[in-house]
RNA sequence: GGCCUCUUAGUAUAACGGUUAGUACAACGGGUUUUCAUCCCGUCAACGCGGGUUCGACUCCCGCAGAGGUCACCA
């Protein structure tokens, strides 16, 4: 089995389209077989400067190696379309030895007039209608058109089923642009032959033109590989096909926001796809054992950014409960917030370690541990406005906090130890640990949440811990 | 407009003629010594419409509606 991914040079790789690189990859990865990456750079007006960096930084980041391609190379080097020409042009040759290409001597300015003339009187516009009688030699500047057989097609696509189409449909089209370059039309076909492609796997926009691809396969004695073909990705609130236009965000802009490449993966791979079971969280290796291609769903799937989140917070629990805090402390590194830069290494993986579970993305590391690496600012209202602790005065708090600093300014400083001594503290003043807890934990972070109480105390150390405590009864007292 | 495709809760989906239509996310409620989160329990919520076929239809057939795709010297 030989699979590809054959994106076009315009942009970066969106989420409507990305699945036409992963499930190839799966596919070809399951069957021991080849994935292959080619760009086909065709349209020069809409080439974009980096845009194969692009596309290969996305395949890298989630984790799709591709076997040739850019790079890598291989036995159909090369993977450029626009270095291909000569082979295009052979192929060409041989269709206009045959009888079934011609050139194309009508301007664009009077194909036009044709096709007004067509909606004017309600009938479709097909080319072949207005087929020249005796087309020039082709040379370079004119296009190559196919010379249409049109007539019923029958086919079968993995996803979409057994497939018919009329004549209707079939037209001659384009081959060779003016400029010499190829079409993607005839491109891909020829490419997929010469690389030995045997599943073609894109999106259904392609669905229409298979007619036309049918004709041209058997027109150059080629067989045709298995088709399938990937229903769309929707805008999350629209209806349409997610596209770039629409604000579709590219794949490694969420690793910016600090989505996991495997939450990614995972998300991606099952929106529209299912192995039959209730299994909901898949590691790259699972998936290529269960990815089947007929299980692939038939009609569109929007993309719901909420089960992304909660997928990525799956995942980042499984990878620091799997490997560790240590080892998966290098991923968060460019996510912390700016007052963290002085702190160690080894004290940010003792916050990591304990705020972890909370998180839904790496960037909310960003604003859910300041207080860890900096003073938080004192805002009393957060404690006169909570509800557990808006019943008691100022001075009833402060003295709270001083027997609280007191107290554990006689602990050992360790979690165990630090839970014991808070355990002690609400036996002896008789509080409740919404009570007790609620005025420590203010005081100690000022954020709307933070870890189990004795854990923060472990992380921030005595003196820090004890300053913090005494500035806010200072605070209160002055209040 | 022609041609083609699609249609289960808000979202993603399961079901391959017989189920109280299952699961997950979201939402809502509750539990786990503070908050938030995790984890656990629970609640709400769906077969687009109309005809057939059948003892029986989400499942098969036909029609309709709605949505999408495509009709480029773009891919």
């Amino acid at each position: 089995m030989k699979t590809r991914f054959a994106p076009s040079p315009t942009g970066y790789i969106h989420i409507g389209n990305v699945r036409s690189a992963i499930y190839p990859y799966l596919i070809a990865r399951q069957q021991h077989g080849t994935f292959i990456l080619r760009i086909e750079d065709t349209d020069q007006s809409r080439y974009v400067e980096g845009a194969t960096e692009l596309i290969e930084d996305t395949l890298n980041w989630l984790g799709l190696e591709w076997d040739e391609g850019p790079i890598v190379g291989g036995p159909a080097t090369p993977y450029f379309q626009s270095e291909r020409k000569a082979i295009y042009h052979a192929w060409a040759e041989k269709l206009i030895a045959a009888g079934r290409a011609y050139a194309d001597p009508t301007s664009p300015d009077q194909i036009q007039v044709y096709r007004d003339q067509c909606q004017a009187s309600g009938q479709p516009f097909l080319y072949r209608n207005f087929r020249p009688e005796n087309p020039p030699a082709w040379h370079p500047g004119l296009p190559l058109r196919f010379k249409s057989d049109p007539k019923p097609r029958k086919w079968h696509d993995v996803v979409m089923g057994d497939l018919s189409a009329g004549p209707e449909v079939q037209d001659d089209i384009i081959l060779i642009k003016a400029d010499g370059l190829p079409t993607y039309n005839f491109a891909h076909i020829v490419d997929d032959s010469e690389m030995g492609v045997t599943h073609v796997i894109r999106g259904v926009e392609y669905l229409s033109s298979v007619p036309n691809y049918l004709a041209l396969y058997e027109a150059l004695g080629l067989p045709v590989p298995v088709l399938v073909s990937l229903p769309h990705i929707l805008g999350p609130t629209g209806t349409k096909k997610l596209s770039k236009r629409d604000n579709a965000k590219s794949v490694t802009g969420y690793r910016e926001d600090g989505i996991l490449p495997e939450a990614m993966l995972n998300y991606l791979a099952c929106l529209g796809w299912n192995d039959g079971t209730e299994q909901e969280i898949y590691t790259k290796d699972e998936l290529i054992a269960r990815f089947s291609l007929e299980r692939i769903q038939t009609s569109g799937a929007r993309f719901d950014e909420t089960k992304l989140l909660w997928q990525n917070g799956q995942w980042i629990r499984k990878l620091v409960q799997e490997q560790g805090v240590e080892t998966f402390y290098p991923r968060t590194e460019s996510f912390w917030p700016g007052s963290a830069a002085s702190a160690t290494p080894e004290y940010r993986q003792q916050v990591l370690g304990i705020i972890y579970d909370r998180l839904k993305t790496l960037s909310d590391l960003r604003t859910m541990t300041g207080y860890f690496f900096a003073d938080p600012e004192i805002d009393l209202t957060m404690i006169t406005d909570n509800k557990f602790l808006k019943r008691f005065s100022e001075s009833e708090l402060s003295q709270l906090l001083q027997t609280a600093a007191d107290r554990l300014d006689q602990s050992a400083w360790d979690a165990d130890s630090l839970q014991a001594t808070l355990n002690q503290l609400l036996a002896d003043t008789g509080k409740k640990p919404a009570e007790l807890f609620s005025i420590i934990r203010i005081a100690l972070s000022f954020a709307p949440f933070s870890p189990a109480l004795h854990l923060t105390l472990n992380v921030l150390g005595r003196s820090t811990s004890l300053a913090r405590l005494r500035r806010v009864i200072t605070a209160l007292e002055n209040a």
